[in-house]
DNA sequence: ACAAAAGTGTTTTTTATACACCCATGC
DNA sequence: GCATGGGTGTATAAAAAACACTTTTGT
């Protein structure tokens, strides 16, 4: 991402860039049933690029903090109430919009991405009868509006960074899981490549923050497994220590 | 950093809100020889936090991309010829300027940090005169102009683990070096105890993109050390790797 | 009885950590 | 010759990876 060599300035003069303020989601579900990570895309009602797909995004209000512009538009597309949220990268290059060159005095688009993971089966589309809104599978994306497919990519290198050193499948797994739950989320996003259940059954425990509740559920065929719930209190103390979860 | 829970909007009636863009650099560089830690500040002369330090920053110009304007401001700076670069954070809430007060408009002044970390004995401080400009080391700071306190601390985070997973220590070394200058390059930064030098040596040596020069040099008593450089092309297979050089 | 899912344990390999010791130079 | 920094090796502990096997359910 980051280049090495300085260039000289675009513009000696010294005119200020003028920007439009906007933040745009990367909002991932994981459906763990059909083994697939889903984005959430909204289909855009005006120019510029009219009928594409696109992330939901929206422009900073007054008095708006970025981090509340983003559970705003979250809000407004989707009802979840197991969630996490981080900002994601900033894109505020020249060009990013075609609405740039209308203007004469050149106005930025300026985009704070946030990331975003909800639980699936938690998460109800709000669908206003007007414009479009659904989850698209992560192989079966349409081609996407602005840059939006490059946010996208660098969301989805954070969704697999994140799972690996960080406790984000708690935030959207139900309050008790079964160890194979959380398995099949890691599986999911991950790949079925990353580790053998039985290891992965271990690791997890011997890190102490994953609590039996005694309780037991069937489903379907097989033995019933323990349901678990995860201990944010005997997590805490690993918090800033690097973490493996995979 | 990331909240949980989603707020109501702090505006429902929608006034968007008009924003000014600057990038602002924490700028680090590693003084080996007195191991400390150094950050780049630059004195300001204006209001508001007139002959406050502050994080050296600019307004982005008409054309030009953040991170061009991140160069720009090192390039105003400070003459180095090694030096990593990258995006940090954005930080844009309301309130982080007391000029957004002065204005009835309520203009909003968004931050979009920049990391960077430079070769110590490259970097030429390019004093105008006018305004001051110096390295400080960390246990030494000053009290901050805005909330560049908040940035600092953001980006002394991420030099402490960039330098824990990926190559950034050969940008900013010599293009030949020995095992113990990127020891002590480790130590300064991560501490004494992160790992012993002997162990350091051979965990580095046996991940193959340090290439043994045959070159020796000897710096007063002792064995002359062996002078190594940094092998892209065979670093370039782990590049996505999860590495560990600590 | 047997398939399916959950859970335990064992073996092997790899990595981390601690630390003892040899090597080459300046003074 | 001895202090100083450079460099190698070994012994032990801990983690990761592979995989065999037992348990408990539904059908």
């Amino acid at each position: 991402m980051p280049g090495r060599n300085a260039k000289p300035p675009a513009n000696p003069s010294g005119q200020l860039a003028d920007f439009k303020v906007g933040v745009d989601n990367v909002i991932f579900s994981v459906d763990t049933d059909q083994n697939r990570v889903l984005v959430l895309l909204v289909l855009r009602d005006k120019e510029p690029f009219l009928d594409y797909w696109s992330l939901p995004g929206t422009l900073v209000r007054f008095g708006e903090s970025l981090e509340d512009a983003a559970y705003r538009i979250l809000a407004e597309k989707i009802r979840a109430n197991n969630l996490y949220l981080e900002q994601l990268y900033t894109f505020g290059g020249p060009r990013r919009d075609p609405r740039e060159s209308e203007h004469s005095y050149g106005v930025r688009y300026l985009s704070v991405s946030y990331f975003a993971l909800v639980r699936y089966d938690d998460a109800e589309l709000i669908a206003d009868g007007v414009s479009g809104i659904a989850w698209f599978p992560l192989n079966q994306l349409p081609e996407l509006a602005f840059d939006h497919q490059n946010i996208l990519n660098y969301g989805y290198r954070r969704l697999r960074n994140k799972l690996e050193y960080s406790p984000i499948a708690f935030d959207v797994l139900p309050e008790l899981f079964t160890l194979n739950d959380l398995y099949q989320l890691y599986t999911t996003v991950l790949g079925e490549n990353f580790s053998d259940y039985s290891n992965f059954r271990s690791r997890l425990l011997k890190l102490g923050f994953l609590q039996d509740t005694g309780a037991k559920v069937t489903r379907g065929a097989g033995r019933p497994a323990s349901l678990y719930r995860f201990d944010a209190d005997a997590f805490a103390p690993l918090k800033d220590k690097p973490l493996v979860f995979i």
